[in-house]
DNA sequence: CGTCTATTTGAATGTACTCAAAAGCGGTGG
DNA sequence: CCACCGCTTTTGAGTACATTCAAATAGACG
């Protein structure tokens, strides 16, 4: 199994000693997906804390109507959006699912718990991880308020350059919270004011 | 000075040993504010992180128009919502304004770092107050793409029900991501429903 | 009381949505 | 290899939710 990236991920943040490396490899469970796999279902036990070690996911959740929203996209070096397995709650309400062929970490929920009761440095590693997450959380909240659909798709393209190729454009439209009609229609506007 | 409350809430999510206590106390410096008083402005060092001890304060982000955005109010038992003390940025985007008198606990920057290498446990009440916000958070930009202004001014005043008494309307319409013009026509709307 | 700001109300406008239909694209099987 | 199927994307017309601008009303504070 292949943990240098999550290693490396962990490592750039925190110093794991061989203990800590040690503890880690024995918990994670590789677990490849195939584009289009539903790798977890909503209202599934939240089973997982799950690193991507290569591919493309997404995090979506299934509204009363039946109409999918985009949480967020994954891929090479992030921990799924999915945060369920952190919690509380026992379940997840979120849908995860694969968006080419790819490879999951998966680290069982309960070795979670031993993992922070014997790695103090994966406090820390979460903790400005998501402290980092929060900060970006914010700054989409507000990109939302402030700023019209085109551009904020623009923002995305910028940002994620890669994940237009990968990504079908009625998912990116559910990330930004505008429907694939009106993407069309962003993004035809868009190219003819390049021309 | 009281660190009753802050020390409470930490308490609920892990122990803190004498010492650990003690340090904290050595280091927070007590912060009264005014209604209507700039405790951070957009721009200046983000020199402290911030614990609500009494009163509501909001963090807002001013746009190139120069129109504010609520990002997030807080009150008694919060940790005020402007991360940046904790990021690498020197500066702060976000302003933070008083909303009634109320009194802050400061813990400078330089503390922070220290404090985390002499308290793991503060690693892992940290990491799972930002994990749990992430959560939060996740569930607002879900709102803001599912539910009409309508719903989430609902929720909003449901979820905070002390928030609307201190809050002027036109900082929960910034919050929710609407005009205060549409709010106010959105509450006439929802009075007029009931009757 | 008077002033300043917040809220309300109304009319016109705009951004984004719904519904419907056509066009494009990728895979599969004959 | 091409024809067909299913799904995504595009395009268009009509609609709805929310904004802007303007003016009137209401509240808060000195």
């Amino acid at each position: 199994m292949n943990t240098d990236i999550i290693l490396k991920n962990i490592n750039s943040q925190v110093t794991l000693s061989d203990q800590e490396t040690e503890f880690l490899k024995s918990v994670v469970i590789a677990r490849p997906f195939k584009p289009g796999e539903l790798i977890v279902r909503a209202g599934d036990p939240a089973r997982y804390l799950m690193f991507v070690n290569s591919g493309y996911l997404m995090t979506y959740f299934t509204d009363t109507d039946g109409k999918d929203h985009v949480v967020q996209f994954a891929t090479n070096g992030w921990w799924a959006p999915d945060l369920y397995s952190l919690s509380k709650e026992p379940n997840t309400p979120y849908s995860t699912r694969g968006l080419c062929d790819g490879e999951l970490l998966l680290i069982p929920r309960l070795s979670l718990d031993q993992m922070f009761r014997v790695c103090a440095n994966m406090d820390r590693y979460f903790r400005i991880q998501f402290q980092n997450t929060v900060i970006r959380h914010q700054g989409r909240i507000l990109k939302r308020h402030t700023a019209p659909a085109e551009e904020r798709y623009q923002e995305f393209i910028d940002t994620y350059p890669r994940m237009e190729q990968y990504v079908a454009q009625k998912y990116i439209a559910s990330y930004l919270g505008i429907t694939p009609e009106f993407l069309s229609k962003v993004r035809s506007k868009m190219a003819r004011k390049i021309s």
